[in-house]
DNA sequence: ATTAAAATGATTTAATTTAATCACTTTGGA
DNA sequence: TCCAAAGTGATTAAATTAAATCATTTTAAT
């Protein structure tokens, strides 16, 4: 076979096959088991996949004790920190909508044992949700975007537009008081938007490290905002800024 | 914690947590390691779960050598042979609709080198595909029913109903020649019907144990496809009466 | 063409996991 | 209450995997 490099047919295998072996992939590559373990480990310093004594698997974002290159490059500690006062935000019976994103699917983590109702747009979400019985999930639909994994478009905009949950719970990658919640395209900022439309509470969960940086399309004003919750490394100024604001401002520590 | 049985904590850990070692599940259950590897053998045997020398994992429904007891439960061959011949009814470009189901994910996990466009009902086929950069995949959107993980719903048909595929793929627990597809809820049964709605090509895949039975809803009468998949387990008899239909007859084998 | 650097493969050793066995405990009738 | 059966835990031996080391091959630049 090796028409391409070896790291993508490992990649590549895993997709297809859940649980392998070394030797499983000594045999679809037609490497020796040494350099499929040193190639294992760099995928394992990458976060892409999980290892154990003989067995590995691609991290499908259900990891609950995160590789340490995680812990390293996304301050998941904080996003932790957030999800936990997240959570507690929630009450049994709720309906909640669940943004796409690391942080919300943290927060799904959380709502296990609780009976709810959840709307979200991220297949990661709906797949992990839907195990538990006490859950009723409810997913937007439309075009999968291949970087979130997440569903985008006019189709599951419009649900969000007709659902009116208890809760909304938007994450982001860049956000600043003037310009608000932003995002790369038009589409995802139309969905963010359409999480914040309905919901009685509208929530932004969102890591200090990602204020005041912002992307081309402004999705949500943060005066929309009922509640932001975000982590304790916010400069002292900015601090007290946030703070006279119309929403309710969470400090996760 | 020990305050259920112990399979349903290990099922419950393992839905949290991707990859896991035997010595995880003996802290997360206080039990001793012999105990948890006569409950992973167990488990493994309901073909719920994968292992490895030092890994054990929830089979995510993406398992292309199948479990022993899944071989033996499941007719899984016949569907490998199903999904065969369906794959080489598609060609690059073409859209196709996969409806829910273990044969259609078959049809999958062979286009995945394939330019094509899939709008599916199906949580696992939409992560699945999603993760191949050739293809574009959409999801139809509305409440995840819990057994087969997939949308029902109005809010899904309607984009169906949208939406004309080249191919739309449908597979079924129960078809007759006068009952045509049937499907145990209303709701399972409407979906299936919009996705022999507006395609070009409806093409059944079911194996012949599930021929001549039925469930309670009528979805699609059989001459409504153009072909069907099935298997050379039938008998002579209903061979000849199914030969002479206005579908075309494909025999997998 | 030559050489240094990187990547790979083979071998041996160490670490880890599993399987098998047996003793002990709990459970559910008689 | 007693007993049989099933389940559980601990121990040891066997099997499997990973790590470390070194020789060999490949690669890329001069």
């Amino acid at each position: 076979m090796g028409k391409y490099n070896r790291l993508d047919q490992i990649m590549d295998y895993l997709k297809l096959h859940n649980l392998v072996t070394v030797e499983e992939l000594v045999i679809a590559t037609e490497a020796s088991p040494a350099t499929i373990r040193r190639d294992l480990i760099k995928l394992d310093q990458h976060g892409v996949i999980s290892r154990t004594h003989g067995g590995v698997t691609l991290n499908r974002f259900i990891p609950s004790q995160p590789t340490t290159s995680e812990k390293i490059h996304k301050n998941f500690n904080e996003k932790q920190l957030i999800a936990d006062v997240a959570a507690k935000l929630i009450k049994p019976g709720d309906s909640i909508a669940l943004d796409a994103g690391t942080t919300t699917l943290e927060i799904a983590k959380r709502i296990t044992q609780m009976p709810v109702r959840v709307i979200t747009s991220d297949l990661h979400i709906a797949l992990f949700l839907s195990e538990f019985k006490q859950i009723e999930v409810t997913i937007i639909g439309g075009k999968i975007d291949d970087s979130s994994q997440s569903c985008i478009g006019e189709h599951g905009r419009s649900l969000l537009l007709q659902i009116n949950p208890d809760i909304s719970f938007i994450s982001c990658n860049s956000w600043s008081l003037s310009k608000g919640v932003t995002a790369p395209t038009e589409d995802k900022a139309l969905i963010k938007a359409g999480f914040a439309e309905k919901a009685d509470k509208v929530v932004l969960v969102a890591d200090s490290s990602k204020y005041n940086s912002y992307s081309l399309f402004t999705s949500i004003p943060l005066n929309r905002f009922t509640d932001i919750i975000t982590d304790n490394h916010l400069d002292t100024e900015t601090l007290q800024v946030l703070q006279n604001q119309i929403f309710k401002l969470h400090i996760a520590s």
